[in-house]
DNA sequence: TAGGCCATCTGGTCCT
DNA sequence: AGGACCAGATGGCCTA
């Protein structure tokens, strides 16, 4: 999962911009609104240092969406898990492989069909099917993990999306 | 360099 | 009221 570097990101606005932002231990990192050179949002910030009734009122608001957004961290952090774990449980990729989120559904959704399909193989011939085996997503002789080298067009079998 | 992908922030909405 | 969820916006990184 690429993180990419972050503190760069203000530059564009200046450093000024971002050192105002920092003074009040706002995240600088890329995305935020700080990053962008609004003179009006300057003007806001500066404005939570003149008045200390409005700015106790800012904070706590600034307060709560700080914790929002961690949670808000949390919650996708647990969404990329997700992901991963769906991708190494796909038999067939190997677990370095660059996959993005949209690849990784079309397969899991592909992969379903194939073992729906199978099921059902299963059930007219009770005894297990020989060809299936050799028959995507299972063609890859021996199907140890390191030789499970498919691109990704070649995985997706069709399109599923 | 454009386009794809991703992480993050943010405000709105819904739920408990 | 506060938290979860969602979608839009933004900017960084990477690759063709």
């Amino acid at each position: 999962m690429s993180t990419g570097s972050f503190g760069s990101d203000a530059e564009g606005c200046g450093k000024r911009h971002r050192r105002i932002a920092t003074a009040l231990g706002r995240s600088t990192r890329k995305g935020t609104c700080y990053n962008r050179c609004s003179s009006q949002h300057l003007e806001d910030i500066r404005e939570e240092h003149r008045a200390p009734k409005a700015h106790a009122h800012k904070d706590s608001r600034q307060t709560q969406r700080n914790a929002a957004n961690a949670r808000e961290r949390a919650r996708m952090r647990v969404l990329s898990r997700a992901f991963f774990r769906l991708k190494t449980s796909l038999p067939w990729v190997p677990a370095d492989t660059k996959l993005s989120k949209l690849d990784t559904l079309r397969l899991a959704s592909s992969y379903i069909c194939h073992l729906r399909q199978l099921l059902q193989e299963e059930r007219l011939d009770s005894f297990p099917h020989p060809v299936a085996l050799q028959t995507w997503p299972f063609m890859m002789s021996g199907r140890s993990e390191d030789s499970l080298e498919v691109s990704s067009s070649g995985r997706l079998c069709g399109a599923t999306a």
